[in-house]
DNA sequence: GTCTTCTGTCGGCATAATCCGACATTGTAG
DNA sequence: CTACAATGTCGGATTATGCCGACAGAAGAC
């Protein structure tokens, strides 16, 4: 993957509201860690073809759970970066 | 649970970093919203003695891994009232 | 004290999720 | 174009999960 990207991305924060923003979430952040999918698999101890289906937002169960819990209660999930 | 609690409860946000941190926001707000478990556990669509584990911070393998993605990305997942 | 409501927790079962490997597809560089 | 890297996607086997029902304990009202 040939995209040097050199600039801190600064883009964000993401709200999540489905399994799919979820998952566009982590492909921005993983991409601006200029991280390939089978790289940060293995950081995570997880599948590659696992991640890619969880980038593209397949939907799970308890995802889905989840969310309805916070959405039934006004609660909103935000994803940023921790910039240390 | 005769705790009448009229009052907007604005405590948070709050940071989830482990399946007992989400639990505890998630017990925190329903609380706040003055809603028992079953009533919360009906809304949502899922069993009342599942919402009590989730509150209690049951480790679930699903959870563990998004976290653990997150957590070699660098991002926080965070909490907040939607305040509509 | 009793009665009631809420919550924690357990086992068994149905099914949902993940791993693993493989192959197809896409994109990029040369 | 070829070659390579990254990603999408698909079975099948294994594992994890949530439902369901039930019971027990805690806390409050009376």
């Amino acid at each position: 993957m040939p995209t040097e990207d050199t600039h801190k991305g600064s883009k964000g924060p993401f709200r999540v509201y489905s399994p799919a923003s979820l998952g566009d979430a982590i492909r921005h952040y993983r991409t601006a860690a200029g991280l390939t999918q089978a790289q940060l698999a293995e950081m995570a101890g997880l599948q590659r073809s696992y991640l890619s289906e969880l980038e593209s937002g397949k939907e799970t169960e308890q995802l889905k759970r989840i969310l309805r819990v916070l959405r039934q209660l006004g609660v909103r999930m935000t994803l940023d970066e921790a910039d240390w």
